[in-house]
DNA sequence: TCTCAGGCACTAT
DNA sequence: ATAGTGCCTGAG
């Protein structure tokens, strides 16, 4: 049953939280209100203690919704998983209900390429200004909205226009990831049929996603939640609390937290990651 | 002026 | 396998 407005259950939510914590970008805030995409669809998202209201540009499955922020997933099972040690059981208690949502492949891919060596703030600024000047605009509660560009559209650009839009030396990755997309040589739907490592290694073949990026994908975009995003701030916190502070490359830390925390390794890396950057900010 | 930021590609070992 | 550099950009 498709609507245009509703308000959906949701317990052990936090919105601000969910959305906070680095995993998505584009969506503006105002008044309790977020405003962005799920899919092709603007909406305006608010919480209301244990639920969830939202409007729709257009009629939506409240399904989709749902699942985007991650509300239909066995939040305590996942919980119990990867509290496995007294260290992550202090993080996850301190953090509170961090949920992994479920974003647009496509979307979030782009996102994460300009995310390289790149400051949050900044990767939202770029990102919104390339959606305003290519993407299609519409409007929800009198807010306008311009959602990410199609892989057609990025396809044509030159890559001095997506610098203008200050992307950097990022412009030319999100332009080949376009033409990989647009061009059937990467299917972004048949991706979500493959095993981990496959579908990691496939997202790896476009210029400018190692495994940081790859991961972050496959994690936020599909909700392979085994993968273990490795960055500067992981990193960190990682060796720290369970190195003893030593130095240990990226690609064994990303190894360990797999094996470590399990199936759900992905959940335990967003509240490390969490955690570190609100409360381990002077290391 | 210079460093640095939620990486990656490239090159040399 | 692992370590070292350059890269767009702009805030501090």
């Amino acid at each position: 049953m498709l609507k245009t407005k509703g308000k959906i259950l949701a317990r052990r939510f936090d919105l601000d939280l969910s959305m906070k914590c680095g995993q998505v970008f584009g969506w503006d805030v105002d008044a309790g209100w977020y405003y962005g995409f799920i899919d092709s669809v603007a909406v305006a998202i608010s919480q209301r203690k244990e639920s969830i209201v939202f409007e729709a540009e257009k009629p939506l499955d409240p399904l989709r919704i749902s699942e985007y922020f991650g509300v239909t997933q066995d939040f305590d099972l996942i919980l119990k998983e990867i509290t496995i040690d007294e260290h992550i059981a202090r993080i996850v208690k301190a953090v509170g209900n961090l949920r992994i949502l479920k974003q647009d492949p496509w979307t979030c891919l782009c996102a994460f390429i300009l995310s390289s060596n790149n400051r949050v703030e900044r990767i939202d600024q770029v990102f919104k200004t390339i959606a305003c000047r290519f993407g299609v605009r519409r409007s929800i509660r009198g807010h306008t909205l311009y959602r990410w560009p199609e892989p057609s559209k990025l396809a044509l650009q030159y890559s001095s226009e997506l610098r203008e839009c200050g992307a950097g030396f990022r412009a030319d990755y999100i332009i080949e990831a376009a033409k990989a997309v647009a061009g059937g040589k990467l299917d972004l739907v048949k991706l979500g049929n493959l095993s981990y490592e496959q579908a990691k290694a496939r997202l790896m073949e476009i210029k400018g996603v190692g495994e940081k990026i790859a991961d972050c994908v496959l994690l936020f975009a599909y909700a392979r939640y085994e993968a273990f995003p490795v960055d500067v701030w992981i990193k960190r916190a990682v060796e720290e609390i369970y190195f003893g502070g030593h130095n240990i490359p990226t690609a064994k830390l990303g190894k360990f937290g797999r094996s470590y925390f399990g199936r759900y390794a992905g959940y335990a890396q967003e509240y490390i990651y969490y955690y570190a950057r609100r409360f381990m900010t002077d290391p």
